[in-house]
DNA sequence: TTATTTCCTGACCATTTGGTCAAGTTACGC
DNA sequence: GCGTAACTTGACCAAATGGTCAGGAAATAA
């Protein structure tokens, strides 16, 4: 019988590897040429196994698509929840925007793969923005907006805010071609990201007009 | 004989018409989809033409893609060339960042284009990117650090800033549907980017750190 | 009007690709 | 070791799709 991956019966051992191998192919198969640019074939190989094997584990192309996804949204998401309402929130902020570059530098593949997802109209994973998403999201506004409440933050709106580092931290990860077109080998090196903390963090904490 | 687009020989009426009419189809097709995921057909008959048809115009898919994506990468940049190294550099960079945030209100379709062949590792327009694009911006990070270097702007790597403004203002136009899934019709609202205005130029100002 | 060039189309083709299947092979519980 | 279930594969199929072509229709120059 075949295995359907995703549901949770038990998982052999084999099973267990092989569903591995081809998702972690798969991400980056997918980042690279999105869904419809991605061949089944290509994932196989790359996952050093036949076709119709992998097949046999993923019943349907949009299955690995689906299970890639879901896997990279929520660990997408994991930092966000970490924004602590009891800290101190310029602090809570800057670890935040920190954390987010991190992931860009450290797992750009699964940002790619997300933000084209979002670019082509999310189809697949409408119900999870919808979902858990906004849920947490509008959980941790709410924790900005009381800190801007408490005079503790100038005066912003936290949906707004929240888009900003998401926008500005992703961008080093699904926008580095571009970058690398401009600034050659430089993005490659190992204080890029720090100068790039370095002036994201300026900017949001003490915006660009000079202080005495 | 084929009109070989993009060719300066004599353009007929009906070619500029239909060269026209095909573009602009193309355009919405290939921000939706990706180029891999457009079929000519699709195209064509958004064109409201047949698909020898279309051939005629343009021999190859790749011909389409092309001609419209510089189009389209030719009027992203004309904002930033209006960056004025006489003028005020806060009032500056404040209209830049407004004049690119009504340019993704305006036409998402454009930016989302464009970030799609970014995201995929820009293929077609890397010979742009590394000609006319960096050095459009080597021009302007070179005007921003003279202003960092006169005391009229906070200490911040002019790159790092063009990219965070490149960043936040395209976030609504590539990200809209994920902004969509968490804040719902708000977004379409008249005021949304207003809003989002407001915010932005708050932050790049003046920082979150609360004022007296 | 007529000749010529441009424009347009239905029919067609080759390739790619998602997915199936029958039949073998391997792993594993007993 | 043995039987069964899990795993693997080559061969195959149907649909989708990029692109061609011969010939007809329309525009236009003479």
């Amino acid at each position: 019988m075949s295995p359907r991956a995703g549901q949770t019966k038990k998982r052999t051992r084999i099973q267990a590897i092989n569903e591995e191998k081809i998702v972690e192919a798969a991400l980056e198969i997918f980042a690279t040429f999105g869904f419809r640019g991605t061949t089944i074939d290509q994932i196989a190989q790359k996952a050093e196994m036949s076709k119709p094997n992998l097949l046999y584990y993923f019943r349907r192309k949009e299955d690995i698509y689906i299970s890639v996804l879901r896997r990279t949204l929520e660990e997408w998401l994991t930092p966000l929840t970490a924004l602590n309402p009891k800290g101190d929130p310029l602090e809570e902020i800057s670890k935040y925007t920190a954390l987010k570059l991190e992931m860009s530098r450290k797992n750009p593949t699964a940002s790619r793969l997300f933000a084209n997802e979002i670019l082509h109209g999310a189809p697949m994973i409408e119900d999870v923005l919808k979902g858990s998403l906004k849920q947490l999201v509008d959980e941790k506004a709410a924790v900005i907006r009381n800190w801007v409440r408490e005079g503790k933050l100038a005066q912003v709106d936290p949906y707004h805010l929240i888009f900003m580092i998401w926008a500005t931290t992703q961008h080093y990860a699904d926008f580095k071609v571009q970058m690398r077109a401009i600034l050659g080998e430089t993005v490659d090196a190992p204080d890029y990201y720090e100068q790039a903390g370095t002036t994201i963090s300026a900017i949001f904490l003490e915006g660009l007009k000079p202080r005495g």
